[in-house]
DNA sequence: ATATGTGCAAATGCTTTGCAACGCC
DNA sequence: GGCGTTGCAAAGCATTTGCACATAT
């Protein structure tokens, strides 16, 4: 998990721009927020910002169905999964530790040793339904 | 789903380099093979034609980590998940339905209507463990 | 002081598309 | 014959990178 050395306004910029959204975003959504809230941050900034939070821990990492990476800010820094509202984007961590038994048991049947997965859960979320 | 209109030889070409194969290939991994195969078949056609036989129900897409789309022949016709191994790439359709039950509940209760999920599984086959 | 971080612009890599020629049904 | 298909080359897009300059510590 790399280090953060330093705290540039950048930096802080790119992590205030994630602040209190409860939805991921994308690293040319984050930059056109910070353009337009009149910061001067350039998009490989962004680009690599996001990467070092999230290598941190700090954010959250996901691939969006179109191949852009979205991040979001990490709230639980345990292992858990999302539950993302197709309508609207917004994102609830929800805790699946209960079936990763499951999965594991699974894999085994098939001659596997299980290292990881992935699991991302689409829905309406109340104000959407 | 859309239908194939026409079986042309790119296309049959295509789809007999996806045979026989028990693991995901991208579009370009697929010409590469076809291209040393002596085939002649344009890159925009590889991609054309696996986008077509997704949408036709053939073959089973799915994003790489890297972002990538990586394409296989779908045998099971009904919903499953995939079980890939991450040093070679052999893939084994599994299926979950058991864990789906649970996903709806804790979606309802974050308030979430649940309309579908993605659920990977990744690691070593016994070959490579 | 100096290792890190930034901006810019060019490069990368996957994928898509416009268009004229081609060939299956 | 007509409409789906193909090949080619060019365009698109997200992302990465080389390099000189700026800056946090």
């Amino acid at each position: 998990m790399a280090q953060i050395q330093r705290m540039t306004k950048q930096r802080q910029a790119v992590l205030a721009a994630l602040q209190g959204r409860n939805e991921f975003r994308s690293a040319q959504q984050v930059h056109l927020d910070l353009v337009s809230a009149g910061e001067s941050v350039s998009l490989a900034t962004v680009y690599r910002n996001l990467q070092i939070l999230e290598e941190s821990g700090q954010v959250d990492a996901v691939r969006g169905t179109d191949g852009e990476v979205m991040y979001r800010l990490c709230e639980d820094t345990g292992h858990h999964h999302h539950l993302v509202c197709t309508n609207c984007g917004h994102t609830e961590e929800v805790d699946l530790s209960a079936i990763e038994p499951l999965l594991s048991i699974v894999s085994e049947k098939k001659g596997f040793e299980l290292t990881g997965h992935e699991l991302e859960l689409f829905g309406l979320c109340p104000k959407c339904k």
